[in-house]
DNA sequence: GGCCCACGGGAAAACTCTTTCCTAGCCTAG
DNA sequence: CTAGGCTAGGAAAGAGTTTTCCCGTGGGCC
């Protein structure tokens, strides 16, 4: 109790019993112990305040209680959603999250995985759209192999096409679905903030979205895309560049929540009102944008169950070698921010 | 490459040195090695892929890599946005963020800090509101203490009074300089959303907020006070309450934001205007939720320097004895949700 | 030329656990 | 009554690093 450290051959001496017997009483392995010395290696182990170490423990076991969680921005609420998912499973199983940002740098994600490989992690959650460069996903992919060679497991989220399972949105169809409904609302000239080019949830938006126009007839105006950064200022900023030149659209869908609130700071600042003037919609549903005004129509994902499946299949199941995929239905909420066009 | 490990030791053997020049070669450590074998050394390891043990190294050096940090609930964003500053500042250091989520139970706050000391956690951050309850605080500073003795640091957010270096915002003075502007704008009956009776910072918020208006020869009647969850539902659901019974304020402070967001939600589902009918102010100026609308009059926190400077706390000084207080002070913000009362 | 010291290298101890292997004792079956 | 098997305990061998301690060489100084 006084200061620094006790270890386990400080109790098994106090309790008069050999480390093999201390070791087996506290963490209870399958070898018995009798009651006697069981009932005389804890009461020790109390009375000195033991605390097994961690690194001792993980080094002879080799295999450690850290769990992984990677994602670009801890602020963004949709990463952080996810990650209270994973958090919320990872600790029922007494595992211990370590969270890594990568500020979307490929360079620095491969920084951590690293690390986490030298901590022997257990598994490690991806979360957050992969790039659709050729070059980061193999190195990615390369990273993950080594990963898993390791006996680690590996989980993404949103990130289809790696070498590992995966929890991922239906980001066609839900984005389709939107279209379709917005439609039926009355509108025909769309604009959409894309995001980045090279980000592969981003594209598959616009193409689900796209595909529903198609698939009604409609035409999708090239000056109508405007790409941007994939965050609330990235959809201020592509708002005021696509209002710049102006637009013939009725509604602008936005490919995720954060740049369509960016999208509805940009319209109110230039003194256009939603959904009178311009319908604004979103994707992802994050629940502390909720209460923007208007509320936002957007396609509900269910974030946070999210993360806990995918912290599932990292954790629960058997590695396989082939990548078990779950995909998650989006459902299309309309609220205030779309309204039929007035003209 | 193959599969498994490479240790160390295969690294030596291949470059035909020593275990320990090796040793010496890949950490730097302060014994000089010759160039002739620094290159050996490092070409067979990167030939390898070698990477250290992480554990081995802790258990080695008696001292980690690894630093906690401990929120109520990550998903929040007041705790997201200074988890942001946290991770900051750890991975410019190049270490390792342990993420602890404690669903604002002091027992699972506990478990994680024990968790902690296993790993010989170098740091931990510690956010979130205290409470006033004796004993789970007198538990809380044991819990400390223990971590000190094992050489580890302690920096904590909003909590002052714990043995440990603190990083505050000045919330009386904040609470106050609000209540002098609200007051200045025409206001003279005011409701609030105290939150939880027993947690510090709620409690130093309606005490800054009342000697306010004491100040200003203003009463704060009995009934205008609510108390309720410190969250936006806790806001929604302490918002309704008020208006069941009904209220003259002209004014409602909620003593945060997300619990401000809660409140105009309720009143928007009341049929109520923000600020016609009822101004509605709130306290530490959530990044995600500037974009409300009206936007919230607050009082602003520079929530991501604040994690970042209890970082610096507990990573860079040294430790001291006497707790370091570092105070920030909150600047008020005048945005559209108040205005001054039409009756 | 001898002495001392600095320097670079390696052997081995240390760090704290887990787990394998060995042994003594007891029980049972033949 | 003894061989064989089972049990509970302990000694010791790891696990992969860091670091201490020791040794040989070479250089500087008188």
């Amino acid at each position: 109790m006084e200061s620094g450290y006790v270890t386990l051959e400080q109790v098994a001496e106090h309790a008069g019993v050999s480390l093999a017997t201390a070791s087996r009483v506290i963490n209870g392995s399958t070898r018995q112990v009798s009651q006697r010395l069981r009932d005389k290696v804890t009461a020790s182990a109390r009375e000195l305040g033991y605390l097994a170490n961690a690194s001792a423990q993980t080094l002879a076991r080799n295999s450690s209680s850290l769990v992984g969680l990677l994602v670009h921005d801890i602020s963004d609420p949709y990463f952080s959603s996810i990650a209270a998912g994973v958090t919320r499973h990872t600790e029922e199983q007494g595992l211990v999250l370590v969270l890594g940002t990568t500020g979307r740098s490929a360079q620095q994600e491969g920084r951590i995985l690293a690390t986490l490989r030298a901590h022997r992690a257990r598994a490690v959650v991806l979360v957050g759209s992969r790039s659709t460069d050729e070059e980061s996903n193999r190195r990615l992919s390369e990273e993950i192999r080594m990963f898993r060679r390791q006996g680690g497991q590996v989980a993404c989220v949103s990130q289809e096409g790696l070498p590992a399972d995966t929890v991922t949105p239906d980001n066609h169809t839900g984005a389709a679905e939107l279209a379709r409904r917005l439609i039926a609302q009355g509108h025909r000239e769309f604009a959409i903030l894309a995001g980045p080019t090279d980000l592969q949830t981003a594209r598959e938006r616009l193409d689900g979205f796209h595909s529903a126009l198609s698939g009604a007839g409609l035409e999708l105006a090239h000056h109508n895309v405007v790409h941007g950064a994939f965050t609330r200022d990235g959809g201020y900023e592509s708002t005021r560049r696509l209002m710049a030149v102006g637009t013939d659209a009725t509604c602008l869908f936005a490919v995720n929540d954060v740049m369509a609130t960016g999208a509805m700071a940009a319209l109110r600042d230039l003194g256009l009102r939603v959904p009178a003037d311009l319908s604004v919609a979103g994707f992802d549903d994050i629940p502390t944008l909720r209460d923007l005004t208007p509320a936002l129509t957007t396609v509900r994902l269910p974030l946070e169950e999210m993360g806990e499946r995918a912290a599932m299949l990292a954790l629960d199941g058997e590695p396989e070698d082939r990548p078990r995929v779950i995909t998650v239905r989006g459902e299309v909420v309309e609220r205030e921010s779309t309204a039929p066009p007035t003209r």
